[in-house]
DNA sequence: ATTCCCATGTAAGCTGTTACATGATTTA
DNA sequence: TAAATCATGTAACAGCTTACATGGGAAT
């Protein structure tokens, strides 16, 4: 049982899914492609803490809908209470670029940052466009009783993210101005 | 070429390192264990990317100094300037467990994130020392031109990201109250 | 006509973690 | 006396990405 298959369970444990969704769903916290996701809830079956249902489809393939089981469940609590906390990890290849940005003519290293400004503010509203569809549902989200309530504190939290590294960029920007405004001849 | 290639040649950027060395200074924004990274820069040294020093120490083992070349520096700044923005990755069991923290109780939901709190103020302080420590430098670090600008910007960047999450982890924290006011007799 | 979406799966290869191995010096 | 720090390396394994494979329907 590694991280992927708790990641797995704790989607199933909201509402059944197939494998396909799983793969798009889980983007917002643990990314991982459908090769890695098909062969593990297969594991994941044979270990009986998910089962499936075959659902023929006109038009479209087939597809299993998988739910979890009582023992998912039990085994998804366990783990939750019991399981020291781990580091978290950032794989992120602009970080590195940002480290050796001195090498780079300022212009360049502005343009990397207005690049990734524009990505994050496309982010940032398509996030603000999924917590106001989930404010906007029957029972509140906002109650921790809701089955909603961890899906939508973990689009809070990216909202918050992305904001502030959005800030982020705003602030550093004009110190590479600065440097240029710099070469005033002397005389 | 891989990501953690690069990674090691914009930390050589900035000044030689010990393989030793590199591995504790990539924690700020590319996790890697020595056992990745010292075949890793045989190789980059192999590639003539990177040179070494071997240097003997009393009372200590000897070590081997990395320089970068200037083939490296040529090849890292063109990565920089033409390798497309790759998505980034994210990987927090933490967050596994906040999409299904209403499985388990709310008490055991609220130390789980004042453990996370805790954790992440820890970090804060340290961020906050770093910073306050190259701002103290003779060459300015908010100057493009200095050689520690680049950390300098992943240094502010984290201490907003770590301060941010604290912030959505005391929006939170009420919530979770909230459930266990309810429960109030209607007589 | 081409690309995208739906939907599942396998295979090859690269990336990353954990454990093994060594050994003197310093700190708790 | 036990653990941590410095310092480098290898081996085995687990995790993850990219590519291959299939195929109808819808959108551009």
């Amino acid at each position: 049982m590694n991280a992927l298959s708790y990641a797995l369970l704790c989607m199933l444990a909201r509402r059944p899914c197939s494998g396909y969704e799983l793969t798009k769903l889980l983007q917002l916290f643990w990314q991982a492609q459908h090769s890695q996701i098909y062969p593990l809830l297969a594991k994941l079956e044979k270990d009986k803490l998910v089962t499936f249902e075959l659902v023929g489809q006109t038009g479209k393939p087939d597809k299993k809908i998988y739910s979890i089981t009582d023992r998912g469940i039990a085994e998804l609590k366990h783990w939750i209470q019991n399981q020291p906390p781990s580091m978290q990890l950032e794989r992120d290849e602009f970080l590195i670029k940002v480290y050796a940005i001195g090498l780079i003519q300022p212009e360049a290293a502005e343009g990397l940052f207005r690049e990734r400004s524009e990505a994050l503010a496309a982010r940032r509203s398509r996030l603000e466009g999924e917590i106001r569809l989930m404010e906007a549902e029957e029972l509140p989200v906002t109650d921790f009783a809701s089955k909603q309530f961890g899906r939508y504190l973990l689009y809070q939290r990216k909202l918050r993210l992305v904001s502030e590294e959005l800030d982020w960029i705003e602030w550093a920007l004009p110190l590479f101005r600065l440097s240029r405004v710099v070469p005033e001849p002397k005389a």
